[in-house]
DNA sequence: TCAAGAACTGACCAAACGGTCAAGATTTAG
DNA sequence: CTAAATCTTGACCGTTTGGTCAGTTCTTGA
C-alpha cells in the first residue's frame, strides 16, 4: 500500500528493471528465448544473476515482461489506419511507423518474430481474442475505402499480413538484407529505399486513389 | 572409395539419415537451434539418442544438414525469374512457388528465418556469397524489364526482399495468421486468397503490363 | 539517529544437456 | 561360412543452466 521507495529519476526498483529489461531484449533477441541465459543477461546489464531473479523470479517472468513491453510498441502503430483519413496518407504513415520500429528497435521486433516463430507459446491467447479484434477493426475501414472507390478491394486482412511481413522483414532478416545489399550497416538511405519500395508497391498495388495534394501540415478536412 | 553398402530403398545409412533428418527438420522449427535437444530429435526419429550422434557426430553438425538441404529448395524458386519470359508469369510463378513451399514445407521455412533470425552464425558466408549474386542476376533482369517498359522502375533488389516477406511470411508466422483469421488450420481457400492478394500487390504495385494473352504451352523462343 | 524494509550478492544445488564409449548385434563381401 | 565392417545402444560423464538462500549492505521515513 504505502507507494514505493522513488528517488527522482526513478526508485531503484525502476531504474534496474528497465535495465535489466533493456539487456533482456537484446540477449533474447540474439539468443531466443532457450539460447538466453540468466547469467548472460545479468553479465550485460551489469548486475549479479541473483540480483536479476530479486526483480522478476524466473527466466519466464522476466521474458513476458520484455514481450509486453514490445506489445505496447506493436499497438500504436496501427492507429495510423483510422476511416477519416485520406487512404494513401494513412497506408503510408503506417508504413513508415512500422519502418521507423523497424530501424529502431529491432531487438524488439526480433523478440516478436522469434515468439511467433516458435508457436506463440506466451502470446498465443493475445492473439487471438486482442489482436484479432483489432484487425478485425481495420478491415472495416480498409473495405468503407474499397466501397467509396478510394482503392481496390483487397483482401484486407491478407493486405495487414503483407504489410507486417514487408516492413518487418528489415528488423528481422537484417542479416540476410545487409548480405544481399553488401552492407556492414544498414544506411538511412537504404531504409529510404526500402520504405519508398513498399509505399509504392501498397498504394500502386491497391490503387489508391492519391487525394488533392495537400499542403504541409495537413489539416485534414473530413469528407464532408 | 569403396562404394557403401546400399540395399535398393537406399542404405541403412541412407534411411536412416533421412529418417533424422526429418525429425531434425521439425523439432530446430519449434523450438530454434539452442533450444532443440538431441534427445528430442532423437526421440521423434523413434532411435536412439546415441545413433543419431553416430550418423551425425555433434548437434551442430546435424543441424547444418538440415539447413543446407532447405538451401536446395530455396534456390529452386528463383528460376522462374528470367528475362526470356514475361513479367507477370515471371513474378506470378515465382510467387506461387514461394507459397507452395511455404504451405509443404512450414518447417523448412521457420529453420531457415530461425537461423536469420539470430545472426545467420551458420549461413552468414553463404548470403554474402552466393546468394547475393544470384539476387544481382535477377536484378539485371528486373531492371531489363523496366527499360523494356514492361513495368515501373521498382528498385529490384527491395521488390525481391518484399517478395522474401510476403510468402514467407504466411510459414513462419503461421501461428498469427491463423490466430487472426481465426482458423485451426490454414485451408487451401486461405493459401488461395493469400497468393492472390500477393500477387495483385506486386503485379499492379509494379505496374506489370500483362502480356499479349498467350497460348497455353508457350513455346517461349530462347533468345539466340 | 536508528530501526525496518529494500536491495545486493557469493556460494551453492539439482536437473538437463551434448557428447562418449565399450560391448554386443547385424549386415555384407569374398 | 566367416571375418571384417557397419550399425546399435544403455550407461555414463563433465559442463552448463535456472534457480535458491542466508548473510550482508544500503536506503529511507520518523
Amino acid at each position: 500500500m504505502s507507494k514505493r521507495a522513488q528517488g527522482r529519476g526513478g526508485s531503484i526498483r525502476a531504474r534496474n528493471e528497465a535495465r535489466i529489461l533493456v539487456a533482456a531484449e537484446a540477449v533474447f533477441a540474439e539468443a531466443g528465448f532457450q539460447g538466453a541465459t540468466t547469467a548472460a543477461i545479468a553479465a550485460r546489464a551489469k548486475l549479479p544473476k541473483a540480483n536479476l531473479h530479486y526483480y522478476f523470479g524466473t527466466k519466464q517472468a522476466l521474458y513476458r515482461a520484455v514481450l509486453a513491453n514490445i506489445l505496447d510498441l506493436w499497438l500504436g502503430a496501427l492507429d495510423a489506419i483510422r476511416a477519416d483519413r485520406q487512404p494513401a496518407e494513412a497506408l503510408r504513415d503506417y508504413i513508415s511507423s512500422k519502418m521507423h520500429w523497424s530501424r529502431q528497435r529491432p531487438n524488439a521486433s526480433k523478440v516478436f518474430a522469434n515468439e511467433i516463430l516458435h508457436g506463440a507459446p506466451q502470446l498465443g491467447g493475445y492473439l487471438a481474442t486482442d489482436l484479432r479484434r483489432r484487425v478485425g477493426q481495420k478491415a472495416v475501414v480498409l473495405r468503407r475505402w474499397a466501397r467509396q472507390g478510394l482503392m481496390d478491394p483487397v483482401d484486407p486482412v491478407h493486405l495487414v499480413f503483407t504489410l507486417w511481413a514487408m516492413t518487418q522483414h528489415y528488423a528481422d532478416f537484417e542479416m540476410q538484407v545487409r548480405a544481399v545489399l553488401g552492407r556492414q550497416r544498414l544506411t538511412e538511405a537504404d531504409y529510404t529505399a526500402a520504405t519508398d519500395t513498399i509505399v509504392k508497391l501498397v498504394l500502386d498495388g491497391c490503387k489508391v486513389t492519391s487525394g488533392p495534394p495537400r499542403k504541409a501540415g495537413q489539416g485534414l478536412r473530413r469528407s464532408p
